[in-house]
DNA sequence: CGTTAAACGAGAATCAGTCTCACTAGGCGG
DNA sequence: CCGCCTAGTGAGACTGATTCTCGTTTAACG
């Protein structure tokens, strides 16, 4: 889908200009972070987008990409995606509130992403009922991927 | 609510009479845990049970707490709940389905659990949408709790 | 009781994430 | 264009949660 890619380029541009409205300066490490996270269609561990950076000749610290991760997570830029692995990812937040989800597969470890807008929502209708303010929702699904559920059994 | 503790020691005789049926033996460390963890409203991570049950006279080690979690959450008997603070939490699947999620405010770090029917079965009308089965789902609030956002602006 | 292997506790090992620090380089006045 | 100042950076030390290892304990079963 091309409106999905100029959606994450739109992502890229419009982080580092809120990177550059907060003060910050233009540092080469974080937007190779910035770029190389609004090509992805889905979350990354802070150690595959360092992997991934230095495959591509940016030799970026581990620190570094913690770094832009941190701040970008605290501009509201990116969401911090847990899927119970131990291993925290980050994924572009787009700033017209589209997002998704995660289904986890716990027979082959897949991770799927979905939308959907009914869960949407529920969840904000959820906000009125609570007495907490809602600024993010996270919800992660466990069960068989269709790969897994249709194998029979699903080994574990 | 005196059907909740029922429920509770319910829940505590089930996990151990799964134990014995999956042909584990009675260690009193797993039982320690068990019953503990039988006794919580919400859900705990592995030091503050072993801590716990340290405070109580059982000397327990933090490795057999972690393998006690671990069988219970293979069984199905326990679920793992990941707040985002780098501690995962443990809390006791009761088997009639009912369960809570959990709310995080991000100003000051309390966490509330919530229970909503109607979250509940705008997950469950979910499922039919998916291709994955949903044999466990989680679902975590980032806001502010009532007390802070009272208090204004509820700083990041 | 004695045998056997599961369960246990303590501590070592692992590993994601954070912190430190010397170094590099963007921004800016001269 | 040059040099200063500081934000940004990379390597590696550090931390703390979770897992692994290993010698000891003890439940289950005869
Ligand atoms: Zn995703
Ligand atoms: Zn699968
Ligand atoms: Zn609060
Ligand atoms: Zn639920």
């Amino acid at each position: 889908m091309a409106a999905s890619a100029t959606r994450r380029r739109d992502w890229a541009k419009g982080a580092n200009h809120a990177l550059r409205e907060a003060g910050h300066r233009a540092g080469g490490a974080r937007e190779a972070v910035v770029e190389l996270l609004s090509k992805q269609s889905c979350c990354l561990s802070a150690q595959e987008l360092c992997d991934r950076l230095g495959e591509q000749g940016s030799n970026v610290g581990l620190a570094s990409v913690y770094r832009a991760l941190d701040l970008l997570h605290g501009m509201g830029l990116v969401q911090r995606v847990d899927l119970g692995d131990g291993n925290l990812r980050f994924e572009p937040i787009q700033p017209g509130g589209e997002h998704h989800h995660h289904a986890v597969c716990d027979s082959c470890g897949r991770v799927t992403a979905f939308e959907d807008e009914r869960l949407e929502s529920a969840l904000e209708r959820l906000a009125g009922r609570l007495r907490h303010s809602i600024n993010a929702h996270e919800v992660v699904i466990h069960g068989s991927c269709g790969r897994c559920s249709s194998s029979s059994g699903a080994g574990a």
